[in-house]
This record gives structure tokens, C-alpha cells and sequence, in this order.
RNA sequence: GGGGAGGUACCGAAGUGGCCAAACGGGGCAGACUGUAAAUCUGCUGGCUUAUGCCUUCAGUGGUUCGAAUCCACUCCUCCCCA
């Protein structure tokens, strides 16, 4: 079978499986953690950086790209692989969650929304049609449909309007031509309604659509309402396709979300909060920037094999930091993106070999979302 | 020796009779961050502390005043110019 998705292996002990994802630039192991590039870049990382690191597909933003540098130079640059000299999968947000981050800054219609460019307040105006026309000029691999993502709390009748709105838009979505081989996925929204969560999939999966996400999670609610809403989406989705939970999330949140079936995650986690000082572990997160570390001449984490483990120490990546030399951000991205490629490259084999659900166990056990310093406390 | 400028919290720097435990920067300490308006943002930063509360501070000492970082006197110290 030439099949897009392919389940290879169902952990026989949870939702969980290992698939694989056939793009026009190559082939996605699943489950899969994807940095996120918004701006046409993993900050701070080249792409030779991140192809060392194990990063399959990255994603890239419709309404970043269009703001700056537009449209038009990408297609003179033959499209945003090449503009951006990543050779491997991308995966393109609509801009929908623009739709939520920019709230201050757009109005909704029938039609689209109206944005201010956060740059320089010019008027943009984004929709299905103009979301699906930009992302075939990107060319990305994989396109998302054009949703509205909304806030949390939501109430009833809010959300069921949005979603009216999204589905409608998917629909059109659904018609618009894209490039060749480009893949569309379908968001499903419903905020914390698990019926309008059940209707979006079904109505989604009436689509037919390559790959389905679940959206409107990780905006604010707490973890169980975020679960529950990832179960009461995915649940209705067709089990033979990609399953794409977007903007999660923590690794114990993965590996909790891959038990129930999802495939894809995108985060920018990992290297925002690097960024500002702090370091993902197997048993947590903390704060390379705090005074304890001083003095500390271990690795960022012990036995962790990558590059900035190997090399440097606490002490002289916590100096960068505190001097804002770039190298301090870079190896702390670096790190924090090893550890959740790596986490999720260890839940698929784990899977393929019929272990997954030991290996949450014991992973979960470890983690907390606590940091060494409450710990101290 | 003569003339001038100045000494404020960890540092820089406002403040020149009450609204001053003292603006603002920096530094320091901590926190947040989930399809990236983010190398960003928030809080704390004299002591005690739940405090619209008390105590100790604006070089030092003494004074004027109901009240002084702010006015006066002297002392100490720093810098600049002329000898």
C-alpha cells in the first residue's frame, strides 16, 4: 500500500502506536515531537543543527511568513525550504492561532479575519482561501486548515459559534487547491465540550482529510480538561490517520497523549524556555539561571549524550546566560530539543518493541513537573 | 596655597523643608512561559515583619524647625582648574 499514514505497530496495552508519515520531503516516524521554526527558523538552531539532533519535520508560520518576508520573496526563493535551507519535512500553521495569540489585534468574520500586523499595524487579511493559496506558495509538506482558536474559559454558546466557523472554514479548506503532494490537515476545536469536540471529528473525518489535529488545547486550562478534550477528539477521529495535538506540550503531557493514539506534537516549549534560562530533564525542569548552579561543573544533565552536555558545564552555560552571550541560548535550546526528540524517539521504540506503557510508567515516575527548586524548599 | 564642583541604597543617578525607606537605570535574587508579538515578561531588592505598623538610613558631628537627604556651622573625604 502507498498509504499516507501507516500504523506499524499498536501498543497492545494502550491507544498507542508507531506509525509512519509519507511527505513530499521524506518520511515521519511517529510518534513525533516537531520544533517549531514560526519564523522560518528553529531559534537559535541551523538546520544541520537540527538535522544532528534527530528533527524530522519542523513547523513554519502562514501568518509570520506573509507579515515578513512575504509571499512574494519566498516563491522568488522557490519556495520556503529552500529559502530556509531545511531539505526535510515542514509542516505550516494556518495562522489560526494567531487568531487567539493576536485577540487584541484582529476581527473575526464570516470570511476570515481581519488582522493588525503586529510589525507595523498594517492591515492583513487572512481566511481559508488566503490561508490555504499562502501555504501552497510556501509549499510546506504538510498544510493546516484555517481555524479559530478559542480562549479558555469559553462559554457554551461561544464555542459552538467558533466551531460553526471552523468547520465551514475546513470545508473550504478542504476545496481549495493546494501544491503537489502538499498534505491537509483538519483542525478539530469544540473547546471543553466533548459532544462539540465528537461532532467537529466526525464532521472533520466526513472531510476527509490526510491528517486530523486536535486544537484549542494548551490555552490555559488545566492538564485533566486538556486530556479529557484530547480524548473526546480523538476518539472520533478515523485510527488510520495522523493524529496531530498542537502546541503540546510537557514530556510527561506527550507520553500521556501518546497513550491515548496521538502521533504529532509541536511545542515551543523546549526552546522558549530555554531561552530564558530554564532546562528540561527526565525528572524535571529548572532554572539554569539560578545562584545554586554557580559554582556547579556538572552537565546541564548528567548522563545526557548531547553536544552541550558532553562539552560544557553548568557553571559556564549559566555565565552565558547571565552575560547574554548567544552560545549560552544556543546550548540550552540544544539540550532542551535533545531531550524531547530523544523522549519521543524512546516512546516509539518502545513501542515497536511492546513496551510502551512500561516505559510511561517509569518515565512518569521520574518526572515531575515540580523543579529542583521547589524541591529544595 | 588660591578658586570651583561634589559626597544619596550593591553600582550609576534623581530628589534640594512635610506626599521620602527615597524616582529611574544597572546589578542581584526569585517566578512565569505549552499550534512563538517572547534572548521576553512579572515580582522582590535597609531591618523586623501579616501589617494604612515599628526601627535604622541620604559622608560625620552639632544646630535651626512642629518636621531635615533637603536649611545653617564645623569636620572628614573625592574630583577639576590655577599656582
Amino acid at each position: 500500500m502507498n498509504a499516507i499514514f501507516q500504523v506499524l505497530r499498536q501498543d497492545p496495552n494502550s491507544a498507542a502506536r508507531a506509525g509512519r508519515l509519507r511527505t513530499a520531503h521524506g518520511v515521519v516516524e511517529t510518534p513525533v515531537f516537531m520544533p517549531v521554526g514560526t519564523q522560518g527558523t528553529v531559534k537559535c538552531m541551523s538546520p544541520a543543527e537540527l538535522h544532528e539532533l534527530g528533527a524530522q519535520v519542523i513547523l513554519g508560520n502562514t501568518y509570520h511568513l506573509v507579515i515578513r518576508p512575504g509571499l512574494d520573496l519566498i516563491q522568488k526563493a522557490g519556495g520556503l525550504h529552500k529559502f530556509m535551507a531545511w531539505d526535510g519535512p515542514i509542516l505550516t500553521d494556518s495562522g489560526g492561532y494567531q487568531v487567539f495569540s493576536l485577540a487584541k489585534l484582529r476581527r473575526i468574520s464570516p470570511d476570515g479575519v481581519e488582522f493588525q500586523s503586529h510589525v507595523d499595524g498594517a492591515t492583513l487579511f487572512l481566511g481559508p482561501r488566503e490561508a490555504m493559496a499562502a501555504q501552497a506558495t510556501l509549499g510546506s509538506d504538510i498544510a493546516m486548515a484555517f481555524d479559530e482558536c478559542p480562549h479558555w474559559p469559553c462559554d457554551r454558546e461561544y464555542a459552538c459559534r467558533s466551531l460553526e466557523l471552523t468547520l465551514q472554514w475546513a470545508a473550504r479548506c478542504r476545496e481549495q487547491r493546494l501544491a503537489d503532494g502538499q498534505l491537509l490537515f483538519g483542525i478539530v476545536q469544540g473547546s471543553v465540550y466533548p459532544d462539540l469536540r465528537e461532532r467537529a471529528a466526525r464532521e472533520l473525518a466526513a472531510m476527509d482529510f490526510e491528517g486530523y489535529a486536535v486544537g484549542g488545547v494548551s490555552v490555559g486550562e488545566p492538564f485533566p480538561e486538556m486530556i479529557a478534550q484530547v480524548e473526546a477528539s480523538v476518539s472520533h477521529l478515523p485510527a488510520d490517520r495522523a493524529r496531530y495535538v498542537m502546541g503540546v506540550g510537557t514530556p510527561s503531557q506527550m507520553l500521556e497523549m501518546i497513550a491515548r493514539g496521538v502521533d504529532m506534537f509541536d511545542c515551543v516549549l523546549p526552546t522558549r524556555v530555554a531561552r530564558n534560562g530554564t532546562i528540561f530533564t527526565a525528572t524535571g525542569t529548572y532554572p539554569i539561571k539560578n545562584s545554586r548552579y554557580r559554582e556547579d561543573f556538572g552537565p546541564l544533565e548528567e548522563g545526557c549524550p548531547c553536544y552541550a552536555c558532553r562539552t560544557f558545564t553548568r557553571a559556564y552555560i549559566r555565565h552565558l546566560y547571565r552575560c547574554n552571550e548567544i552560545l549560552g541560548l544556543r546550548l540550552m535550546s540544544w539540550h532542551n530539543l535533545h531531550m524531547y526528540l530523544s523522549l519521543l524517539r524512546r516512546a516509539r521504540e518502545a513501542i515497536v518493541a511492546g513496551s510502551f506503557e512500561e516505559f510511561r510508567r517509569e518515565f512518569v515516575v521520574h518526572y515531575t513537573e515540580r523543579t529542583e527548586t521547589d524541591e529544595a524548599i
